[in-house]
DNA sequence: TAGATTGTTAATCGATTAACAATC
DNA sequence: TAGATTGTTAATCGATTAACAATC
């Protein structure tokens, strides 16, 4: 049986990885979780609550190898097994995410290009070529694909992701700004910009408020 | 006085704006918690309970009043007011968030790129040319911009960031993969795209491990 | 007035933080 | 052994949910 760890937590792990792989990188045997906590930005406490959740065991008075730990986490996220995806709409962003080499380092590549627009179609990007949306079902079915990328303006991404999740697709990166409505056991996640954006925006607009306030 | 509400409550209401303004469009006067809830993804109780943060009020027996909300919310997040950006770092993910259109329908203008590399500087993105990292000062001093965005790799962030804080700017969007460290005041929004990928990794890997399970 | 739906007070839930015994 | 630091139990905090009186 695979224990389920508390969402937040969950997010706070790669943090960790990330910290633990560079230290290891760099010579760096043991973190304590103090010194781990200051580098992610998080309490000390916090840091041994989470870590607890998993297998690999920290040691008293000495801390957390720092080796081991990255290696069970990279395992437990699962970025050292390769994951193909899929993207659609290859706009701007989704040309960007394409090209985006950092991926690669988390074990995912994207293997195939869709887009509805024929103007767009049958172009270049990167090593890929675009193919129409048409052509989804085959070529998911074919490759095993587990993970889609959704960058398709809002309107499309609920047939995009139908479409999707009928091909075995499990695992929906949705970038486009929606909500998207599916069966139990397709994992989504929402990386919507323009909504983040907008909490900036209203820390700039509370910041000339008060700027004003105090002109007064 | 400017009253805080919960960061989760924040972060929600962008959404709850985008369904009103949408409503709004097709007609619809009025939209009740529950309505907007589902739209939304969220349940009725937990949009009443947000929007009682807001001076704007519904109307008991009849629900909220699409137009009214969306344009106090408008202003509550700032989107109606022209938000200049300048952006660090002209690598693929950088020059896809120069072109991106959809800023724009938030208010923010993306006013200057730039980058360290000489192969980059100078090229062409968009209407922008991209500058020397080392002119940033004078031209944000004199632009008077309130957001920096930091698509750099993580070793040249913090850098960029103090630097972007040393030419007035107080609200800073991360996209690279590390803790800033900035002084009180300053707003810091990070969007790890690394980090969301191995939270969809790990789920990709659950899903492998219960068939390998079941399959058993 | 009856029906619908809000805004708010109180109850629940879950995550964070504090305290501390266990262990290297 | 003494000092450092873990893992865990209990206390706190804050957000979500439930219940319901107020109001259109």
């Amino acid at each position: 049986m695979i224990k389920d760890i508390p969402a937040p937590t969950l997010q706070r792990l790669p943090l960790y990885y990330r910290e633990l792989r560079l230290a290891s990188q760099n010579g760096t045997e043991f973190l304590s979780s103090q010194e781990l906590g200051n580098r992610v930005g998080v309490p000390a406490v916090q840091v041994r609550k989470d870590l607890s959740n998993l297998a690999e065991q920290g040691r008293p008075g000495v801390g957390y190898h720092t080796t081991r730990l990255a290696d069970y986490l990279e395992r437990y996220l699962g970025l050292n097994r390769d994951k193909r995806a899929v993207l659609v709409g290859a706009g701007n962003l989704g040309r960007a995410l394409a090209l985006f080499p950092g991926f690669g380092n988390y074990g995912m590549q994207i293997v195939a290009l869709f887009d509805k627009n024929p103007d767009v179609i049958g172009t270049q990007v990167g090593d890929l070529v675009v193919r129409s949306i048409t052509e989804l079902g085959n070529s998911v079915k074919c490759l095993n694909v587990p993970i889609g990328i959704i960058t398709t303006p809002a309107e499309a991404a609920q047939t995009v992701a139908e479409a999707m999740i009928r091909c075995g697709i499990r695992a929906i990166w949705n970038f486009s700004p929606c909500k998207l409505e599916v069966e139990d056991g397709i994992f989504v996640r929402n990386e919507d910009l323009a909504a983040q954006l907008s909490v900036l925006s209203h820390h700039v607009q509370k910041m000339r408020l008060s700027e004003d306030e105090n002109s007064r």
